[in-house]
DNA sequence: GTCTATATTGCGATAGAC
DNA sequence: GTCTATCGCAATATAGAC
């Protein structure tokens, strides 16, 4: 196995892992015998466990970044925010073991909270806030609204929904395929919530 | 010390370092030393690390059994919504620790999870649901809206509000002194976007 | 580059003295 | 009821053989 192999090998394994159980709950024995591999190889590859642990949040955190690609559409805000929720389920349906570490982070947060997740999530606050900005400008939104307040319970409706997936797994539709009504249903709500 | 006086400093002293580090991130060693005591009153009392936790989660999660208490209120399904926030907003004041156990377990679930977690917030949401059931049959609120996907909006427009406040804390005033003007405009916008 | 073996530290739990 | 002492085990990390 080559070098590069077995980074990703390793970084693979480690994010189900570490998603599910949380850094102190995966020990090294476990992580190396999943990857098939000697305990001793993930110090020789990233300098230990913590290093693995920061290296698996970065990728994750990494996919984050899309939403500042947002921002620049031609669409109006409105649109943007639609563009915003659906891109939010693409990336958890793409990546399920994100919003784990999401929010693992804020509730029991490592040292790579300050370094890696905060700056991340403050990103997609502002480019969100900028959004709304935008549509206050044009008109298209209620005077009165707190912009922080308004884009936190926009971003609340769609993160909280897949946070409590474990609770209502017996009670929604969490297929795919619902995924467009409930894309559908929360901007029915938050546009007549804020438009004028 | 007596009996119950050991076993609620235990759980006073338990419940800070769980909600911050997680049922991992904490010995019984650093909960023994913390309440001042000897490292085997924990199994004396509670029979053990695991046990200890349960029964604060226990204690946490009882706190939600209020929210059962709105729906027999004599007041119409949006004031019953607003009561709802509210109430949620208060609880988190009271008791800083149990929207970490909330989402500790949700993302890194322990096997109280099943036993305490899982039926406490499920009844939370059957009430919500069935308040908005009786606004949907009262005319009061639009055809078409998924009761719980629009339940789920609700809860989380607040409960994230608050899980973001490691993120916002820098962006956003989290005073006590600003929580009824967030009440507002998050009910606000609930109550346009269903409201007929 | 990958292994074994081990150093070192910490863990949770408990036996037994008082 | 509270303590000390310790058991047995697991943790992370690394030295050194190959």
């Amino acid at each position: 196995m080559s070098d590069n192999d077995c980074r990703v090998t390793l970084m693979a394994v480690a994010t189900p892992l570490f998603a599910e159980k949380g850094f102190h709950g995966v020990s090294v024995r476990e992580l190396a015998k999943a990857a098939g591999m000697n305990l001793s190889m993930i110090s020789y590859y990233f300098g230990g466990k913590e290093a693995l642990y920061a290296a698996v949040l970065s990728q994750q955190f990494a996919t984050l970044g899309q939403v500042t690609d947002i921002k620049a559409l031609a669409m109006d805000p409105l649109g943007k925010f639609e563009r915003y929720i659906r891109s939010t389920v693409e990336r958890y349906r793409k990546n399920p073991y994100l919003l784990r570490f999401y929010t693992s982070e804020l509730t029991n947060p490592t040292p790579s909270f300050q370094l890696i997740v905060k700056p991340a999530i403050r990103e997609v606050l502002v480019v969100l806030q900028e959004i709304f900005n935008e549509g206050l400008a044009a008109g298209q939104f209620r005077q009165g609204l707190d912009p922080m307040d308004t884009i936190l319970a926009l971003a609340g409706m769609i993160n909280f929904y897949f946070l409590l997936e474990p609770v209502t797994q017996e009670m929604v539709n969490h297929a795919p395929q619902r995924d467009e009504v409930l894309v559908n249903h929360l901007m029915d709500i938050f546009t007549r919530g804020v438009a004028v």
